[in-house]
DNA sequence: AATGAAGCCAACCGCAAAACG
DNA sequence: TCGTTTTGCGGTTGGCTTCAT
């Protein structure tokens, strides 16, 4: 396959583009239609390439582009359709009109991308980051632990070691939840991933927060581990597949995940089923819906449904929105 | 007021698919 | 069917603007 010389090897003119050929190519196009890229600059009288032409046309000079912010309609729109389509910006302008690709790309990367990772949340995969960075607290928690240990006679340390290690597990399973809920609400899933079994064992090795334990040193290595996650948390992550909390595993103390199935199915928040249109989706798909549930058939459907409960939202999409970072 | 950092966005680059002969 | 040309797309960059110190 064959390339377009670059528009530089004859001269041609690169950078911002002035008035006077803003009013040349849209005068042309107006008069005769854009035609062949490649002919319309000597046509039009530009000394551009036609690709140069081609973008100033499609970004900036046609008629029917929207100016102006993003409306918190539109960011919803992007989001859901990135959380689908990934980093496919031509599919997503074709769904919010007046917008162009490069526009949506910019808005993107410069806002909700940051936004997201600000929350926690990986931009990619819409699920909620393990990496570095966002166990930096813990991190920065096990250094003062440190701290304190070398400042504590070893009868303390026990305490305190005992409720790092309360504190890693709770930390442990309320990522695998988020996880989970940001995955899938369905409510019938029954207990039986990788990541169901992780959150169950952890669980019930837990007792009371208030109950006193003794220090296993061996459980202290792998709550650490857990908390950390810098290793392991993120292959497990990538083993969850569908985890929604066993409804029928009662929580052995008061802890309950933020965000319950019941939140996301009285919410009217605007959702899609990721696993329903990505044919390269890693996730599984949606249950097929129960009476009264609807269908989405296609993108288009999934932006404009006001109320779609079918499946789950990413449980932090609904935070965005609430959040005042975000608005 | 000056200056450096960060934010923002138009435009470019290079790859790949589609169209064409 | 194959090679060439054209078009479209996503990632990246450069420079202008705004913000913070």
């Amino acid at each position: 396959m064959g390339r377009s010389p670059s528009c530089d090897e004859n001269g041609l003119k690169k950078g911002p583009w002035i008035p006077e050929e803003d009013k040349r190519l849209v005068q042309y196009i107006q008069k005769h239609g854009h035609g062949s890229w490649r002919a319309l600059p000597k046509l039009a009288g530009l000394n551009r390439c036609g690709k140069s032409c081609r973008l100033r046309w499609t970004n900036y000079l046609r008629p029917d582009i929207k100016r102006g912010k993003f409306s918190t309609e539109e960011e919803q729109t992007i989001l859901n359709l990135h959380s689908i389509l990934g980093n496919k910006w031509s599919a997503i302008a074709t769904h919010l009109p007046g917008r162009t690709d490069n526009e949506i790309k910019n808005f993107w990367n410069t806002h909700i991308k940051k936004k997201l990772v600000h929350m926690g949340i990986d931009p990619m995969t819409h699920r909620p980051r393990t990496d570095f960075f966002t166990t930096m607290p813990e991190l920065m928690a096990l250094a003062n632990l440190k701290e304190v240990m070398d400042n504590q006679p070893w009868d303390e340390h026990a305490i305190i070691l005992q409720e790092a290690v309360q504190l890693a597990k709770y930390q442990y399973i309320q990522y695998l939840i988020q996880s989970a809920v940001s995955v899938t609400g369905n409510s019938n899933n029954t207990p039986n991933s990788i990541g169901d079994l992780e959150a169950i064992n952890v669980m019930s090795s837990l007792p009371s927060p208030r109950e006193t334990m003794v220090l296993d040193p061996f459980q202290l290595e792998n709550a650490t581990q857990c908390s950390l996650g810098v290793a392991d948390a993120q292959p497990l992550n990538d083993q969850i597949p569908a985890y929604a909390p066993p409804q029928d595993v009662p929580y052995p103390w008061d802890f309950m995940p933020p965000m319950s199935n019941e939140v996301h199915q009285n919410s009217s928040f605007t959702q899609l089923s990721q696993g329903d249109y990505s044919p390269t989706s890693p996730l599984p798909p949606s249950p097929p819906p129960t009476t009264g549930e609807r269908l989405i058939n296609d993108v288009a459907d999934a932006c404009s449904s006001p109320s779609y409960d079918g499946s789950s939202p990413p449980f932090w999409e609904e935070l965005l929105f609430d959040d005042p970072f975000f608005t």
